[in-house]
DNA sequence: TGTACATCAGTGAACGCGCGTTCACTGATGTAC
DNA sequence: TGTACATCAGTGAACGCGCGTTCACTGATGTAC
């Protein structure tokens, strides 16, 4: 092929790309304090003054990364869960209501990573962010479980209920984990176990549901 | 009480001490990118370069505050939990395994935050601190796993044990994270939980241990 | 199709700032006699 | 107990550095006629 006729307006989306693509490696390599307009500008292939062309400035471009990263990542984990959830019945549509989330975090590590870094740090521009979609993600899934059978009367129930997101996502979380950091190589296994668990806090159902 | 007839030795001890403490507030409070030696020294009552007076630099200050505290909180924790799954089959020492490492968690909330935060950011020269201890507390949970019936003869079931150990410590660290947020005021609520789920895990038992 | 002008992505030099670290110093505490 | 000297915790000014951000600019792309 001949070189591509780019127009203006698509050279300065790709650049951008560019930009927001090395933001995100080098936010996963070297942690948030690696992070600065020099390095990303100088993986982007631009100077440097040439950053402030596509961000006012650096929380702009962080804020730029979390909408259109993380929010398509908490949107698609939620979705897949939700949908294995509404068939309680089937066996191994239980199994993905675990296994699909699971997976979700491992297809996109730095994200996950970056995430799971930055929201308990007090002083990272992230944090917020991070810690709404959590929470987000924890209601989420409460309502999944009122769903199944779990009675949210009183607010002790409420956060019982809420308890067991936050474990579910803890070991969900933890498994991924061990996972990416090449501990647990194989994603079943790791399932069999989260499952395990699970049965433990079934036995916390109030109804007459599953075995 | 007249004034205290502090020595040279006992005033620098104490200058010292005052050094690690602000560090401490500060790096939980703010986050690592807010400790600076400039905070520290301020916040300790001493001009800035007094600081190098009681450490070499920086890191040496994050090396003598991770073995001064963060070692402590690791041996209690494990000494506790080693004892009570000692006796297996006392029902309320069952329970006090999980009770004595989340109360050790909850009693010192910065150590704990901090190691947390910290464990996985790459850029952080408190990280290779972490995870060491992390590893530690995963291999002696295994040890205890393994002294109480399971067994890890195969690579497969020596890994096995180890995403149990995993598992439940990420369950005892996300309900002491709900708890210092206030979200769970009540430990014992949390600590029915996390032992309903670890209900399950029993189920991995080879063995005809408890009900 | 050709010309004259407007737009704008990207540049390079410069800035102020807070940081970690150094260093010659001061004055109170400790010690030898 | 008193004197003369050594030690050393703490000081203040200075440094070099990398950072985030600004700004006047350049030259290729786009547009009006």
């Amino acid at each position: 092929m001949t070189t591509a006729p780019l127009s203006r307006n698509e050279a300065k989306e790709l650049t951008r790309r560019r930009l927001l693509r090395a933001a995100l490696r080098i936010l996963d390599e070297e942690g948030e304090a690696g992070l600065t307009t020099v390095k990303v500008s100088r993986a982007a292939g631009i100077a440097q003054s040439s950053f402030y062309v596509h961000f006012r400035d650096k929380q702009d471009l962080l804020k730029s990364l979390w909408h259109e990263g993380g929010g398509r990542l908490l949107r698609a984990t939620h979705q897949a869960r939700s949908l294995s959830i509404e068939a309680p019945t089937d066996r191994e549509r239980f199994r993905d209501a675990f296994r699909i989330p699971l997976e979700s975090m491992c297809r996109h590590p730095e994200l996950f990573r970056i995430s799971r870094r930055v929201r308990h740090d007090p002083g990272s521009p992230l944090a917020e962010f991070a810690r709404e979609a959590e929470k987000i993600s924890r209601d989420l899934l409460v309502e999944d479980l009122i769903a199944s059978g779990f009675t949210a009367g009183t607010e002790q129930e409420r956060r019982r209920v809420e308890m067991i997101a936050d474990c579910l996502g803890a070991l969900t979380e933890r498994m991924a984990i061990g996972h990416l950091e090449g501990r647990y190589p194989d994603l079943e296994e790791a399932l069999d176990v989260i499952i395990a668990f699970s049965r433990g806090y079934l036995s916390l159902l109030p109804r007459e549901n599953r075995a």
